[in-house]
Formats: structure tokens, C-alpha cells, sequence
DNA sequence: CCCATATTCAACCAATTGGTTGACCATTGC
DNA sequence: GCAATGGTCAACCAATTGGTTGAATATGGG
């Protein structure tokens, strides 16, 4: 299973990608997560399961509420990949670490 | 139509991803596109339009041969996207874009 | 215990996706 | 002119996706 087929796909889609803003916030229960969608329960709770599969959430049952959490490192991967292309064509990954840790002192 | 989800949905695709590293060498024509693929050229010329309609690539006919270029600037919007979930340091967009001027002035 | 709440499961459906094939159109070169 | 090359179109197919509904499961509270 590439991870990257199935990050760039869960985040292809709005409902999902709002979810994960959402979830920016705070943790939410699922109910919670639902409420502002016009569409299904079971529909929104299925969202859910694609995103805890891409890894890019993670879902806690603490009583009888889940409890979903962003789990925003999952997105490292594509995002690396997308850096090798993009405005980042020319980019010299070592000479930008170099700047960055100058950026870093420089700042105090 | 969101972009967001024409690019994600764009990238989701393996045989896409490869098309776009692919051209991150070198402009190609369909076919030499297609060659290392084991699906038909149909097939691959499908792909090459979903690309071109998410931006990713644009497409030049010359004669009988259509060229095919990467246009990277259309991850942008999705990198940004991705980048507002932080934890990627490596690509602070306000620091990679200091970079990217630091680097053009040092140039030349 | 019993009801309400929280969530998933299962069956179903329409639309989309990723692939095939064969016909078709455009261009090039002998 | 005509055959070969480059590429798309159209029809088709199976699998997947995103949604629905109703039933099922688990938990919590009076």
C-alpha cells in the first residue's frame, strides 16, 4: 500500500479536508465532527475511517464517544514529494537547511 | 470546480506521479511518455489529460507530436494547504521563499 | 431495567475511475 | 498518394467512491 495513494486521495476530497481543519482546533467527537455537514452520519463516520486509515487522524473510543485527533505528521511524506517538484524545482534541499539554520541564529 | 481536489485527486494516482517525475527531467512527447508503462497508450493519454486538467502539465502540439511540460506552480496551492497543518519545518514557505530570493540574488 | 445517545454495519445505489479495444483524425516522408 | 506514425475518441467494462437508509451494538444515566 502506497502511503502516498492513499494521503493524496483522502485529502482529494472537501468534506475530508475540512474535517481536518476542523480537527486543527481541537480533538472532536465524531457526532461533533458531523454536525456542521449536510449529509449522513455513517456518511461522515465512513470520511472518518479513510482518514484514520491515510494515518492523517487518530481515533480514541474514551466511554461511548470517539474522540478523532489531527495527526498531522502523516502529511510529511506528500509533502516532501511535492517539494521535489513546484515552485521548489531548483531548490537545493541542503543549501535551504544551511539557510534555514542561519535564519534560526540569526533570529536568537 | 477546487483545485484542491483536481490536485490531490491528480496526485493520487501512482502512474501520474510517475509521469510528473518523469517530466521533471525533460519535456516529452505522449508517446515516449507512455513507453515505460505496461498499459496502453490510450490509457496513458487519459492520464496526461487529467494531468493537464488539474494544471500540473500543459500540453504543446508540434506537428504530429504533442509535448508534454510540467508546470509545477500548480502544487502550489496544495502545498500551501499542507503546510498550514504545520510541522514541516523544511517547508516554512516564508522562509523558502527568503531562500529562493537569497539564492537568485546570490545568482546573479 | 430501560431509554437516549454515540457510532458503526450492511445492503444498496448512482456516479466516477482506470483500464481495454478498435476506429478515427492529423501529420510526415517515401 | 499512401503507408506509417502520433495521438485521441467512443464504447464498453469492472472496481471504487460517496452517498443513502435501517438495523445493530455499546455505553451512560435516571
Amino acid at each position: 500500500m502506497d502511503t502516498l495513494d492513499t494521503t493524496f486521495a483522502a485529502l482529494a476530497d472537501p468534506t475530508r479536508r475540512a474535517i481536518l481543519s476542523m480537527l486543527l482546533e481541537d480533538d472532536m467527537a465524531v457526532t461533533d465532527v458531523a454536525e456542521p455537514f449536510e449529509m449522513s452520519l455513517a456518511a461522515v463516520s465512513k470520511h472518518l475511517m479513510i482518514l484514520q486509515k491515510a494515518g492523517l487522524i487518530s481515533q480514541e473510543k474514551r466511554g461511548r464517544v470517539k474522540w478523532c485527533k489531527l495527526e498531522p505528521d502523516a502529511m510529511k511524506d506528500a509533502s516532501v514529494w511535492m517539494q521535489s517538484f513546484g515552485q521548489f524545482e531548483a531548490i537545493n534541499l541542503d543549501a535551504f537547511e544551511a539557510f534555514l539554520s542561519a535564519e534560526l541564529s540569526s533570529e536568537g
